[in-house]
This record gives C-alpha cells, sequence and structure tokens, in this order.
DNA sequence: TTTTTTTGTGTGTACGAACACAAAAACAAA
DNA sequence: TTTGTTTTTGTGTTCGTACACACAAAAAAA
C-alpha cells in the first residue's frame, strides 16, 4: 500500500506550511483566496483522505449524548434498546463519547416533558440527543429547540415526519401491518375474520399502531379473490387476565370465526394466555417482540409468529449514527428501516443471541 | 467523566519511568519481579485501560489479510460476501489494514489449493486470512499450515468443526434445514411428500448440504401426528431448462402428492422457472439467498420464502474479528451463527436495503 | 506619517502509546 | 579495584492532527 498522504505532504506541495493546510481542511478562515484554492487543490490531486485516529486524538474532547428513553422499570421492552446503547458506549468509549440517560414513564406525557426540559437546560453539555419521541406534542417541541440550539438529535422506534431531526432508525410501522395479515393469511386456509388488537393504557392515538392498523386491512384487502373482515379493538385493561378472558370471550360469540389475531405491541403473550384459559386453540396469534413472556408461547407454539423490531439495534445504531455525524461528519441516512424479522420457534435462537452479542468493536 | 487513565499516571504512581510500564504491559520481559509486582498492582488500582486511538496511532504497521473465496464471476452469490468485506475494508481502513483477495473457481478444488499456496508462499506478509472453507481436505489443509505459523483464520459460509480457525461465522446449516422443513410444512395443510433437491455439480459431499437435509428429515420426524415422506435428488446439469424439467415432471409422475421442494442452494429460480415450464403450480418452494432471480419469484409468489444466509455479513464479520483480535486482541466467539432471516414478498426490501447500507463506521 | 487593527502565515506543543536507544545499576571475572 | 558483561530502568522521538501562539505584512484609522 502507498503511503497515506499527510496534511505534512499537501503543505510541502502547496509550498505552504501545515497550519494553512489545517486551516483550510477546517475552515477557520484567515487564508488569503489563492493559497485556499492551491491547497484545495492539491489535496484533490494527492486524494487526501484525514487519518481519523490521529484527529481524534489531537481532538481530545468528550462528547455528551443525552439519550431520553421510556423507563424499563414500568415496560421491560424498553430494557433492549439500552442493551444496544451499552454496547454503542463500549464501541465508541475510546473516541470520548459519553451517553447520559433521561428516562421517563411511557405512559406520562409530562414526564416526557419534565425531563426534556431537563436536557435543554443543560443543552449546552449536550452535542446530541436520542430520543422515542413516544409523544408527538412534546417530542416536537423538543426536537424543534434542538433545532434551533443545532443540537442533532436521532429518533428510535417512533418516527415523527418533517421533523428536523438527523436520523429515524426503526421499523416501517405501516410495512409491518402489512406483513402481520401475510402471516396470519398464511397458515389458515379460510380466514374469515381477522382481529386487530390494541392493548393499551390511555387513549393512543399514536401514530405508528394506527399505521400498524393500515397496513394489515390493506393486505387482506389487496386480494380480491378473498373476502375478510378486518375488526379493530382496544383493550386498556390488559393486566387483568378475568376481565380480558371475558372481553376474548365476548368477541369470539360475536364473530365466530375469528381464526387471526393481530397484537399491534408487544403484548401477545397476554392474549395467548387468555386464550388457553378459555380454551380457545386453532386461533393464530402475530405479535410483536421476543420478551420472555411471548417466547415462552412461541415455543409452545401458542403463538404463530412473533415480528422482531430489532429493538438492540435501533438503540446500538441511534448512538452511532450521532457519532458517526458529530466526529466522523459522515453523511446520514434519514430515514432507517430496520428489517422486519419474521420469528418462530426455529429460528429464534440466533436472533436472541444476535441481540446479546452482536457489536462491532473497533 | 472522571480524566482516563494514561500510562504516566501508572509511572508516577508506581515511581517508576513510562518505559517500565510499557515494558510491563507488553511483556517486554527485562523488568525485575518487584517492579513488575508493583506496577501491575498499580494498574489493577487505578483500572488502566489502554487508549486505542493512540495506541493505534503509534503502532503505525500495516496489517495484511488475505482473503481467500469463489470467484464471483461463476456463482453471483460470492458478490455478497465481497460486498461486505469490502464494507469493513471501509471501515477499518484508518488502522492500516489491507485486504488481499485470492479467488478460486468453486467447483474446482485444485484451483483452491493453488491459491492457498499462493497465500502461504506469502505468509510472512500476512497476519491473517479468511476464507470460505468449500473444499474439506484441502481447506483442513490450509488451516492446519496457518495454524503452525501462527497466523489466525477467520471461516465463513461453511464450518471445518475442529480445525484450529479462530472462528466461524455463518449459518447454522443444520438447523436452517429444519427451519426449511417448518415452512414447508406451515403453508400446506396435507403435506405428503416433499422433496430435497440439491442442484449443484460434481460429486457434492458437502457437510453443510447434508446438514440441511438431516435437518428438514428430522422436522418432519418430530411430528407424531404427520406421516410425511421426504425424497432426496441431486441434479447436475440445472443450466439446462429442458433437462431439469423433465426431471421434475419424471418425479411428480412418480410421486404425485410431492408438494413443496427445498432448495438447498441459491439456485430455487430453476426450480421456479421450471414447474412454470411444466404448468405446476401449487408446489410450494423453499430456498435460499437474496439473488435477483429468486426475488423475481419471490414477488410473484413463486417461491414462497428464502432464508437470508446473511451473507454480506459473512463477509463483513469475517474481517472484523479479524481485526479485533488482531488489532484490539478481543476475545473470539469461535462459533457465531448469524440469523436465518425467514424472507418473504412483505419483508425483502428491508434485507436487501440493510445489505447494501448497514456498516458501522467508526 | 505614525499608530492601530486586521489578515495571513509559520512554528511549536499536545494528545497517549510504542519503541529505539542511552544510561545506570547489578553482577561477574580478573 | 578495575574492567567487562548483563540486566534493569529512563529518556526521547515518532505517529498525524489540532490548535494556541508568535510574528509578519497589509489595510485601516489616527
Amino acid at each position: 500500500m502507498e503511503r497515506r498522504i499527510r496534511i505534512k505532504d499537501i503543505a510541502e506541495k502547496a509550498g505552504v506550511s501545515t497550519g494553512t493546510v489545517d486551516r483550510v481542511i477546517h475552515k477557520r478562515g484567515n487564508v488569503s483566496p489563492k493559497t485556499k484554492q492551491k491547497v484545495k487543490q492539491v489535496m484533490e490531486e494527492l486524494g487526501y483522505e484525514p487519518n481519523i485516529i490521529a484527529s481524534m486524538l489531537a481532538y481530545n474532547r468528550v462528547f455528551k449524548i443525552a439519550a431520553l428513553l421510556p423507563d424499563y422499570h414500568v415496560d421491560p421492552y424498553w430494557q433492549q434498546p439500552k442493551i444496544g446503547i451499552d454496547k454503542a458506549i463500549e464501541s465508541i468509549k475510546h473516541y470520548g463519547v459519553e451517553v447520559i440517560p433521561f428516562y421517563f414513564n411511557l405512559f406520562k406525557a409530562e414526564e416526557f416533558s419534565q425531563q426534556a426540559n431537563n436536557i435543554l437546560d443543560q443543552s449546552k453539555e449536550f452535542s446530541g440527543v436520542l430520543l422515542a419521541p413516544l409523544f408527538l406534542k412534546e417530542a416536537s417541541e423538543l426536537l424543534k429547540q434542538c433545532s434551533e440550539k443545532h443540537i442533532p438529535t436521532a429518533m428510535i422506534n417512533t418516527n415523527i415526519e418533517n421533523s428536523e431531526s438527523l436520523c429515524y432508525i426503526g421499523q416501517d410501522s405501516y410495512q409491518s401491518g402489512v406483513l402481520a395479515g401475510r402471516l396470519i393469511d398464511f397458515g389458515c386456509d379460510k380466514v374469515d375474520t381477522t382481529l386487530v388488537l390494541n392493548l393499551a393504557k390511555g387513549v393512543t392515538n399514536a401514530k405508528h399502531l394506527l399505521d400498524k392498523e393500515r397496513g394489515f386491512r390493506d393486505y387482506f384487502n389487496s386480494l380480491p379473490e378473498k373476502e375478510i373482515t378486518v375488526l379493530k379493538k382496544d383493550f386498556e385493561d390488559f393486566t387483568d387476565d378475568a376481565k380480558l378472558s371475558r372481553f376474548l370471550k365476548t368477541i369470539f360469540e360475536q364473530h365466530p370465526k375469528t381464526t387471526g389475531i393481530f397484537v399491534t405491541n408487544s403484548r401477545a403473550y397476554r392474549i395467548a394466555k387468555c386464550l388457553q384459559l378459555i380454551g380457545k386453540k386453532e386461533v393464530k396469534i402475530v405479535g410483536y417482540d421476543l420478551l420472555e413472556e411471548n417466547l415462552q408461547y412461541l415455543r409452545s407454539n401458542d403463538i404463530s409468529f412473533l415480528i422482531n423490531q430489532n429493538p438492540v439495534q435501533q438503540g446500538y445504531f441511534g448512538i452511532m449514527n450521532l457519532v458517526n455525524h458529530l466526529l466522523l461528519k459522515k453523511e446520514i441516512d434519514p430515514l432507517q428501516y430496520l428489517p422486519l424479522d419474521i420469528v418462530v420457534n426455529e429460528n429464534v435462537e440466533y436472533y436472541l443471541k444476535r441481540a446479546l452479542e452482536f457489536s462491532i468493536v473497533v
């Protein structure tokens, strides 16, 4: 390999000092137009690429990134993005990057706002913000403020479109609904009625849930040969098995031909449990996420499919994108959809293992 | 964040010079036992972690890695691992790592050997070897030689067990066969006969193909309630549509209840094409890999499922593992199974996109 | 014209680790 | 004690970049 071009090489060839080249590279000004021109030309000619290693060493500054996430004590799902964030920290700690988490209760918008304000109060501290913008209004405000302060933001889990965020990393909710439709459809010869079930507290106007439903409906609408009814229900008190069982029973009484249930979040296991309680066996369930509770029913085939949202990767890539932007000044793809993994009993182990072990330490 | 501990800090606290600390860290010897003891103790106490950035910069040496792979002009599948390797190169070029490819015709063991010898001839040049050990005997020999020369090796695609290789990155062939069984089974209510089809030239004693078949059979054997026949056929002249069509026709005549075909490599599209030619529509096909030819039939639902072997990731992680081992002296997991992704029409786009875009540049 | 300010350029040190070489200490043999 | 040899320890330079500082020349203000 030919020797890599250094600033010194450029300086020599352009007949200036390294300081001047440095000024051109970093746009620090105070360079006469024609010197600047000359330096740029030589850089082009020699194909200069900065040595990031040396650059990082000399730069010698700490980047702080704030991470605004749901408290995983309230919903265990959120442990997973945190695992990814921790992996990212591990990968990049040598670059002097620090991540400070801020947690909120995912059912309480005001807690989100409060933590957002905490971040904004210390905003001079932070070079970047990673967030799960679960609350549209509150998150939009934070994104706006950050944008004004020129602090780049990365969103995971939920996408707020038209925000001035650096990027979104997560799933395509609409398409995951389409996929759920396909999976329900695939296993049943004679699908007649399917149920979209939303187990969440509070009025969930959450856009990503509506997108899932829309995708699901569109899948069945796209099948001209079949005539399938798609029901949609919300149920709030999902921690109460008795109530939920009664609720399901009522549905089966009203719609006896219901052969598939699509649970739009990670709580499919609650449905699987209640179906066992009320003795319904032939109903297919499709849900999300590889929580231990779900896996149990996946292994016993009471849940047919789980769609993996790659939560660990969301956290990991969220941080990595901010770092790539801040430190390496890389161009960042604003919309990064992670794959919609179809998980069954026979391939689940690899996803679990990868979630724990993957990480590219460099 | 508290300041990170430097060699200088250790030296001061231990009352020695940085040179001595350096000698202890790198086990260069020539340190009196009690000084060594003292330095080690202080390192422990302060929790020293080397600054990799500074270390890399000072190290200032080029690592060369040889990559022994099938020529992708012969089989387009092999473009994909190459893409991953190129991504890895991009990610780590700043660390002074170079990758030199050596190609062989995947149908010719002697070409493999020849290239292996080329690598061994220049073995002083290479700090590591990445290889796809398609030929058991020839590859084992190479692995043995590398081991003797203390050159670490990483295997992708095919695993040679009990070799002294640093690691294997790829799929679990047996389990992918099990998964294929599940997928064939899932879509058909009344499976009766299924066919395992091996489209390859030469006598394919390839272990990973046998493992796939074994997994497939085991899946159906594990279903006590169903009585399913699993046929196994090899067919060499798969580029000749007419011959292949005739071959398939014969099979359907002999086994009219064949409802699913499991193609054990990336050539499922040839079967899909011939089934169209002979007008068989109701037969499910499960195959491997997201080749353009396969995708076409996946989109038209003539191929039901493709199992993604993550070939891009294989190349990427193969290189990254060598780098982690060589440069960062990380502990490497010797057996790294990549997920068995189930790919259908509704989620294929994300896998294609990720294969092209993923990469963690740091 | 002199003084002050602005602009342009070069020099030197720091970042933390690696390693070559010099110096000092310890030991051995005369 | 001296000299030579080996072992142990310390010093100084290097890697490529960032940035502070020094200093000149040019421009603007007095």
